[in-house]
DNA sequence: GTCTATAGAAGGATAGAC
DNA sequence: GTCTATCCTTCTATAGAC
């Protein structure tokens, strides 16, 4: 089931023919019809099953860590391994493709994965701003760019199949460069830099 | 002709037809074969003219500012503006969906937009690691990040049609405290800080 | 349940009329 | 240059044979 997805992750769900489908999962286009009533509706079962599959490996975010930069570095990892993925890459090119045909699966894949994921790491900041370690500000917003960074450039390469994706080192030392860079800055002199509550 | 890819943008390649762009455009489909020889050549022609045109907007980047913030936050309008765009959200779509199908396509795309970007993001970053402004460190891999920050999770969304594009002042608040972060990060405790230098 | 038609529509590409 | 017609392929969807 899960490679009858694959079909249209490879080539896109208007250029992908239920004949195809056949030939490479077997099977009668009686029981697709059957079961799915259209290939909308088959289109529409497979992408949520496997957005289902990836994105549940979202659930445990992996931010286990003691301290917040560990609960980060865990968060990252483990977020950059999901989109790093041949599958959520797929996903990811069909359903921003087809987010006007789709609305519904484009909001139903947000909202169960990136978006999930950052009320994760929402969470994770209120609670290092109650604790004082974080400055005041927009968790939000800086959740929804903390994820950001890691949809950075080198994932936009691999979504585009301009690069393999990263290596499981090559992961952790991104990770811990974007962790890096959103707890403490590139910045080098520490006296120079504004009062972090003036906002 | 701008008019002709916008039904590329909206539909995706597959699902175009010509007699749509007829339908849209005017002209006759002998001409259109005439210039462009086929269906692709003519989607590879419309993309690369609203490439080219979109990302033209890059090529004056902004980052005029006298001192480092001032550049970044320059820097970071500008490519949050070009991609808040509607021409640029369409044309990222369509170049994800197809970038298996058209490899140079989606290289180009790259290079001549988010790559560039980038680019010279690295050398402004270069520059102040040498005034000693930065931590010593991997500029391009901060600048990819960086460039991860203005295409967050707003950034999908908005790809995704789940919510308009930001506006001007949206844009500058989101500008702001993506450079806030990260030039200083959301720690509020400096003295807690890691060495800067032992990476 | 599978395999093999088949109807009906749509679209890519070509060519003729003007 | 445009408009229309046409060939041929492909595809969705259905239905019959087993």
């Amino acid at each position: 089931m899960t490679a009858a997805a694959e079909v249209f992750f490879e080539q896109g769900y208007a250029a992908t023919s239920i004949d195809s489908i056949i030939e490479r999962t077997g099977g009668s286009k009686r029981n697709i019809y059957k079961e799915f009533g259209s290939k909308a509706g088959l289109f529409i079962a497979l992408v949520s099953d496997t957005a289902d599959e990836v994105l549940d490996a979202l659930s445990d975010d992996g931010s286990r860590g003691r301290d917040l930069t560990e609960q980060l570095v865990g968060y990252a990892r483990q977020l950059t391994t999901v989109y790093m993925s041949a599958r959520l890459v797929g996903l990811l090119r069909v359903v921003m493709a087809e987010a006007i045909r789709f609305p519904d699966l484009a909001a139903a894949f947000y909202e169960r994965g990136p978006g999930r994921a950052a009320a994760r790491l929402v969470e994770i900041l209120e609670e290092a701003k109650e604790r004082g370690e974080i400055a005041q500000g927009d968790c939000q917003m800086a959740a929804d760019q903390f994820c950001g960074m890691l949809r950075d450039n080198v994932h936009l390469q691999v979504v585009l199949g301009l690069r393999p994706a990263l290596t499981t080192a090559e992961i952790e030392a991104s990770a811990t460069a974007a962790v890096r860079i959103f707890l403490d800055g590139i910045r080098v002199d520490a006296s120079a830099r504004p009062e972090p509550n003036d906002q």
